[in-house]
DNA sequence: TATAGGACCTCTAGTCACCAGAGGTTCAAG
DNA sequence: CTTGAACCTCTGGTGACTAGAGGTCCTATA
């Protein structure tokens, strides 16, 4: 019909979304819901594809669904000042960072229990013996373990 | 009555894990059903706290549960030897290297983002533009995204 | 010993961001 | 017109829990 014209596949291969997740953006108002064939099939125009396409790059930056509806509604007012998104941005650089760190002091400590180990049997392994022993662990002996906040990067 | 006889929440207390979640780990297997009082309530012992401590700070290591499993098997053989143990700490300490530099790549974009901002309307915004042009994605247009590996670290 | 109230019980449903499959219909090339 | 790839909806599953409803039990104090 209109200059162009796209299917949920051609939207797909455009965009790297799997088709059952465009849908599901679509069930969530992510994406509207496009007008349909005579057979009910969805027909995108090239506006449906810009919005996923920027969906699909701020999903990869690991913003959260909650954030890119966000930044959609900012990018939908293209008179205002932008400084919403410079905050979104910079709090999303902070949970990078935190996860990061995070992430660091769990590789020495893996890479110590690696190192500190010598085969043998299982009954003198320092590893079942570090996982056992929590003398070393804080009093009152929170197992903060990775919070979510630490664990996850949005996808 | 035993010598220690800890009910689930006094388990909670010492393993700093929750009461709801114990019994989510008695469900899937990763804890076996204790025995219960005359009015049903979980009655645990000495070995039912070391288990759920040796969980817990496998846990804390980022370990799965599918890990975790296995770990406590090898655990409960004691004379046999311990390179399965290596092995899976092994493959943890890459897992979490993988998440680290993948993150690492991450925050280095956000960080470019954020210095080739400066302010103004959302029409000129160049975090805007980066996220709306993908002339500089692969052909083909993988939006590889954050797989799911680089994503989540345990929990 | 009676009672108050905190701790416990089960079960359901929600979280996040999708993905897989069943069972059926439509579209487009040949 | 036929074929088969692509589309449709709906359901249920993923990991690792968490929250809440609605009810029962345990135990310390008076
Ligand atoms: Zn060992
Ligand atoms: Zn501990
Ligand atoms: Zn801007
Ligand atoms: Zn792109």
């Amino acid at each position: 019909m209109v200059p162009s014209d796209y299917s949920i596949g051609d939207l797909a291969r455009h965009t790297g979304i799997k088709v059952a997740t465009i849908r599901y953006y679509e069930t969530v108002g992510l994406m509207p819901p496009p007008p349909r064939t005579e057979g009910n099939q969805r027909r995108y125009g090239k506006g449906a594809l810009d919005r996923l396409n920027f969906i699909a790059h701020a999903r990869a930056f690991g913003f959260s669904m909650e954030a890119v509806r966000h930044l959609l509604t900012i990018a939908a007012h293209p008179e205002q000042p932008c400084e919403d998104i410079d905050a979104l941005v910079a709090e999303r650089l902070v949970e990078v960072e935190m996860k990061i760190s995070g992430l660091t002091r769990l590789r020495d400590e893996l890479s110590d229990l690696l190192h500190t180990h010598d085969g043998g049997v299982v009954r003198e392994c320092r590893i079942i013996e570090a996982l056992s022993d929590h003398s070393a662990c804080p009093p009152g002996h929170k197992h903060h373990g990775l919070t979510a906040e630490l664990a996850t990067v949005g996808k």
